[in-house]
DNA sequence: GGATGATGTTTCCATATGGAAGTAATATGG
DNA sequence: CCATATTACTTCCATATGGAAACATCATCC
């Protein structure tokens, strides 16, 4: 029980070493891009990916662990940028469902390629495809 | 290629959700107990296991991966509670190390136990040792 | 069907952060 | 040795964030 524990917590901090380091990463690689940050990126991909291609903003407050006031203040320029739009729901008038528009979706495919791109780049250093795919199937186990 | 490019992408992603999930349960936690962030915790915890017992904040900006402008943030309240002190280098007077005092050296034990046990609990479920073992070795090559 | 509670969104405020500039001390190059 | 560059640290400012409160809409209960 003891070395579990142990290992868990060097696991817990290596996780938040790791992200830290690809946050930075990532965030100057999409910045270079097209100006957006790293959540921008991560909104429009999630929006992209979502089924209907739309999604409220609690949804994605809650895909991007982030409060709702900062998805409010996120969407906000990327309207007026002209990549995202507003839905309303056919019979709640409460929800202001966030869609792309063909802008977003162009801008949100060069978003993603970037992103693959840098992530490639992350793993091209003696990784083996198998031990990605063990490193993604088990942080999808902590998501 | 493709494909490889496609897993890395994934393991990117979900890096970014699970370090998200568990900063906030690790905040709340570490919270809860002594009034630390999760930051100021590791700040303890990286200055307890240093080589030495004392970190220049240099040193700790970077493993913390934080600006050296946080870090004297950070570790101005923490002085100021009597946790941290500061000590001079014999031959180079720019730096100012880090060192624990002796509440400091108890606050950290606790912060650390408190740590561990957060870890546990985060892999309680359907875990095995060997993965969990993995989990943290593959993140290890990435930090 | 009117009061109460819950939900989605926005606004406001206090706090946290990074980067640029400033300060102090050491290293380097002539 | 003196000027310049580099390094460690701090301060200042602009921006980002979360949480509480406000607001609008819908659901529930009597």
């Amino acid at each position: 029980m003891e070395t579990s524990s142990e290992s868990a917590a060097i696991a817990a901090l290596r996780l938040f070493q790791a992200g830290a380091r690809l946050e930075e990463k990532f965030a100057a690689g999409l910045g270079a891009v097209h100006g957006l940050s790293l959540k921008d990126a991560l909104l429009l991909m999630h929006v992209a990916d979502a089924e209907g291609g739309r999604l409220s903003r609690i949804e994605l407050a809650k895909l991007l662990a982030v409060s709702p006031s900062t998805v409010t203040r996120t969407t906000a320029p990327l309207e007026k940028r002209g990549f995202l739009g507003r839905e309303s729901h056919a019979h709640d008038a409460r929800f202001a469902y966030v869609v792309l528009t063909k802008a977003g979706q162009r801008a949100v495919a060069d978003a993603e390629a970037t992103f693959t791109r840098l992530a490639a780049d992350v793993f091209s250093d003696r990784w083996a495809a198998a031990e990605i795919e063990t490193l993604g199937s088990l942080l999808g186990r902590l998501a």
